[in-house]
RNA sequence: GGACGUGUAGCUCAGCUGGUUAGAGCGCUCGCCUCACACGCGAGAGGUCAGGGGUUCGAGUCCCUUCACGUCCA
């Protein structure tokens, strides 16, 4: 602490104790005296067990605040700064996730630009505009080279962070802010590219050619984990194909594809086309002779029962591509537009003129050129039938995806291995999800993987693939046969670096070399947020790569905090990575926090214009009220927006201050406190405490931190509301001194204790208040345990407290209902109560008399409830108003 | 269609391995300027624990089933 804080320590209890300017205070104060630093010398010098780490989310800096982040992130804080206090030596980085999509629509609307990777760099490119191109359309936005965009990236996200750091610094997060990192930055760079050099080497990731999702909008391949099925309205167009036999009519909400189709497919136990099977027809408008297979998956009941397949439909059209060895005949190009070829299934055949028409023409318009030949030449039956059908979308894109063919790399994850499928399952299920069930969520989408890791994107702000290819005498790359770069040289950026034994004068030439265009899923980099943070890859003083001994002092982690929404993207590609390059869990625990639900239970969102902004309701009801409402929310729990919840947590932190003022003021306490702690309600008080102490303890080692705040906050206010109102005039010395030194060093053995209960939760309020009479942050003291209570003897029955304030409530209802003040004298009264705690009030009469201003007879009856009778209160003089 | 979760006072939620008369806060009503706090204090009203079965001496709590809502996956 420093000095002129020592020095105006107990003199500087202020007369009206308020919560305005405590964030600033205090976070510059914990900012100086770097009071949540990671002390890496003592982690090196200690075991593992000392240290308790968390693999902190990086938020998307790009996106915008909103009170989930406030929500999730208080959460692990109230851990962290428990475990802190525990004693754990806390590893608490903070990074940045700022590569990727998000960026670049952030990047491309603030600036009108949109990255074009044939343009050469321009060293002096200064953007057309500064965050007013909003209503700037896609099509006029400025061209730019790749690495003008990324700089252009890289100044924005840095602007973006700091509105995050300040969030996060006003909500009182104990992050070390000297562990941080952006997940584009060169360590994050050169750690994601040697973490999938070595998925690589040990063939963990591979390139394939293959059908895959693609968005047309963003012009990149899009992974399973990033799929999303929305309805979409379409029409059912019933189609004849020509048979034998006549016409076969299938359904179909994409006849524009009629020109792709390879085959006609039923179910193998479908009668009415079992006749059919090994036989040929041919489709509509093109004359193209497709065979008419059987397959399970063709659904009976849907439709005609009979479906065409193409390349490609959808996903299903894929699988019976690959399971029945259908041809491949692809018209979609990866603009989403029909070819300009005529393909040669078409040439010469009767559809040729017609595909001359449709050629260049988008999905949609082809489409309707595709229906109105078919109702000309009579091949469509009926008008077409509207429907809502399930279409996968890029969860960013407006468009459906289409399938299209092409070259891309991928990571195993068990979608295409049983086995490994099994061993990434079983790393779920050792690792602690809280709450539990958040277990089957993993296990679920593990095991309904269908295909591997797609993590090759063919975007701009992203981590480059580190490799190159050879081209050969013709000028084509040699693909299976990629040039790597060395570990030491990353991280590296293909397209601009010309490879080891190369120069940069052989790039595109035959006999040179090509570098890999595209970038990794942002997810790649996010998923080794543990080996980023901790130092798996760093490079020592002679250039070489090593790992940092921290590394092993905090990994596996202890801790991996998100949101449920990402356990199948963010969570799994965590555990697959740690898995191939550890072969342990990325950490022993999962915590995963709930959504923010506006009052009307939807989940807040910008389009539904219920959104808040987090800084307008940290200054408005203070971090500490903020972050009350937030750890109300138990883990896996969708919370409520409730401004009412923040204001009881306001006028929480409000009353500790007044409570902690009040305490104190009766004048310091000399020699050993507890020793002096004699009275029968002090030792209740305490005793009580002591079960709090080990319950909020409890709470937290299960995780269940809102049971730690519920069960201290119950005591706290039983402390103020009975305790000190019984206690108050034998503090101030009416009943001798001994009777006063057992109340006063009650009062500050409780409240050390209870602010220190607090502390996790509300940072500010209970570092306010303990600066008054302590040294040193509350922060880094000692989490309170029960033997440090243990003042009260066995023996000592916690229960009497409740059994003196049900008395003293029995008085008050009696003062109530006569609608007297509180100060009215009670001439005479007769208690009733449960006759095995009469011995408690008896015991504890004097204080009772004193909080219920009893100044005649009281007498204590046997009742089988708490209740007053011949009672004679005497009214309050009125002062006389003044004339 | 499958998986998971939720359903307790007007609102937000506690009720752990089944055990007195179901709790808290907010809101509401009534009172109180009580020497820490009027951003406060005291008191009060308010519930067939979603519905239906079952196990048990005893069920908000366990089992079955129905319904409603939410999320994820098809």
């Amino acid at each position: 602490m420093s000095a002129d804080l020592t020095s105006s320590r107990a003199a500087t209890i202020p007369e009206r104790p308020s919560l305005d300017g405590l964030e600033d205070k205090w976070g510059q104060v914990w900012a100086e005296q770097q009071t949540y630093t990671f002390d890496r010398d003592a982690a090196l010098a200690g075991p593992r067990s000392a240290v308790f780490s968390i693999d902190t989310p990086p938020p998307t800096a790009s996106g915008s605040l909103h009170m989930g982040h406030v929500f999730s992130y208080t959460h692990t804080d109230c851990m962290a700064r428990y475990k802190r206090m525990a004693g754990f030596n806390v590893f608490y980085p903070i990074g940045w996730d700022d590569n990727g999509l998000p960026t670049e629509k952030r990047v491309q609307n603030y600036y009108g630009v949109r990255g074009d990777a044939s343009l050469p760099h321009d060293p002096t490119f200064e953007p057309p505009h500064r965050g007013d191109a909003k209503s700037l359309r896609a099509g006029d936005a400025m061209p730019i080279s790749r690495q003008n965009f990324i700089e252009l990236c890289d100044e924005l996200t840095v602007e973006d962070e700091k509105a995050f750091e300040s969030l996060f610094r006003r909500l009182g997060q104990s992050f070390d802010w000297d562990i941080s990192y952006r997940t584009i930055d060169d360590h994050s760079r050169a750690t994601a590219q040697q973490a999938f050099l070595r998925n690589l080497a040990r063939g963990e990731a591979y390139q394939a050619e293959a059908p895959g999702l693609w968005d047309v909008t963003f012009q990149t391949a899009v992974a399973q984990a990033e799929l999303e099925a929305r309805d979409y309205p379409g029409a059912y167009h019933r189609v004849a194909f020509h048979g034998a036999d006549g016409p076969i009519h299938i359904e179909t909400t994409r006849p524009e594809l009629i020109p792709s189709v390879v085959a006609l497919i039923a179910h193998p136990d479908d009668e009415r086309y079992a006749g059919l099977f090994g036989s040929t027809v041919t489709s509509p408008l093109f004359g193209v002779e497709v065979p008419v297979v059987a397959h399970p998956m063709a659904e009976m009941d849907k439709g005609a029962g009979i479906a065409m397949c193409c390349t490609f439909g959808d996903l299903t059209d894929v699988i019976w591509w690959r399971e029945l060895q259908l041809p491949t005949r692809s018209v979609i190009t990866r603009q989403g537009r029909i070819q300009a070829e005529t393909p040669e299934w078409i040439a010469g055949g009767p559809g040729a003129e017609l595909f001359g028409e449709l050629a260049g023409k988008t999905v949609h318009s082809a489409r309707e050129l595709v229906v109105a030949a078919l109702r000309e030449t009579g091949d469509l039956d009926g008008e077409p039938k509207a429907t809502q059908r399930k279409a996968n979308f890029y969860e960013r894109g407006e468009k459906p995806l289409e399938i299209v063919t092409s070259r891309q790399w991928y990571i195993r994850n068990g979608g295409r291995d049983a086995d490994l499928n099994g061993k990434l399952i079983g790393q779920g299920q050792s690792i602690d999800f809280h709450p539990s069930f958040m277990q089957a969520r993993y296990a679920n989408w593990v095991a309904g993987l269908n295909g591997d890791w797609l993590v090759s994107r063919q975007r701009f702000f992203g981590v480059p693939i580190p490799v190159w290819y050879p081209l050969d005498a013709d000028g084509e790359p040699v693909w299976d046969s990629p040039i790597v770069p060395t570990e030491e040289s990353l991280p590296i950026d293909p397209v601009s670096q010309a490879p080891q034994g190369y120069d940069e004068s052989q790039r595109g030439q035959a006999g040179g070399f090509t570098g890999d265009p595209d970038v990794l899923d942002t997810w790649a980099t996010s998923s080794l947020s543990p080996q980023i943070a901790a130092g798996w890859r760093s490079v020592d003083e002679s250039g070489s790569v090593t790992t940092d001994p921290v590394f092993d002092k905090v990994f596996p982690m202890d801790v991996r905090p998100q949101g449920h929404d990402i356990i199948r993207t963010w969570l799994f590609a965590t555990v697959v990575r740690a898995y191939f390059e550890h072969g342990t869990v990325p950490w022993t625990n999962a915590a995963i926090s709930g959504w923010i639900l506006d009052p009307d239970r939807k989940k807040m969102s910008k389009s539904k214009g219920n959104v808040v902004t987090p800084e307008d309701v940290l200054r408005e009801h203070s971090a500490d009220a903020v972050r009350y409402w937030a750890a109300s929310g138990r883990l896996g729990t969708d919370a409520a927006y409730d401004v009412g919840q923040m204001k009881v947590g306001r006028r929480l932190a409000i009353k500790v201050l007044n409570a902690s003022k009040f305490a104190l003021s009766f004048g310091e306490v000399d020699g050993d406190l507890a020793a002096q702690v004699t009275n029968p309600l002090d030792r209740a008080l305490l005793a009580g405490l002591r079960e709090v102490v080990e319950k909020a303890t409890a709470g937290f080692e299960s995780w269940d931190y809102t049971r730690s705040l519920e069960v201290t906050e119950t005591f706290f206010w039983t402390f103020c509301d009975d305790y000190l109102e019984l206690v108050k005039d034998r503090a101030y010395g009416s009943q001798g001194d001994a009777e006063a030194a057992s109340a006063r060093a009650t009062l500050r053995i409780a409240l050390d204790v209870v602010l220190r209960l607090l502390a996790p939760f509300l940072p500010y309020v209970t570092e306010e208040a303990w600066s008054w009479w302590h040294d040193g942050s509350v922060h880094v003291t000692s989490w309170p345990t029960s033997d440090e209570v243990a003042a009260a003897d066995d023996g000592v029955d916690p229960g009497m407290l409740g059994a003196v304030g049900s008395a003293l409530a029995t008085v008050r209802k009696s003062k109530s209902e006569a609608k007297l003040s509180m100060r009215a004298e009670v001439a005479r009264i007769t208690l009733g109560g449960p006759e095995h705690l009469l011995a408690h009030v008896r015991a504890g009469e004097d204080d009772l008399r004193a909080a219920g201003k009893i100044t005649g007879s009281l007498d204590l009856v046997p009742a089988d409830a708490w209740g007053a009778s011949d009672v004679e209160l005497i009214p309050v003089e009125k002062p006389k108003p003044q004339q």
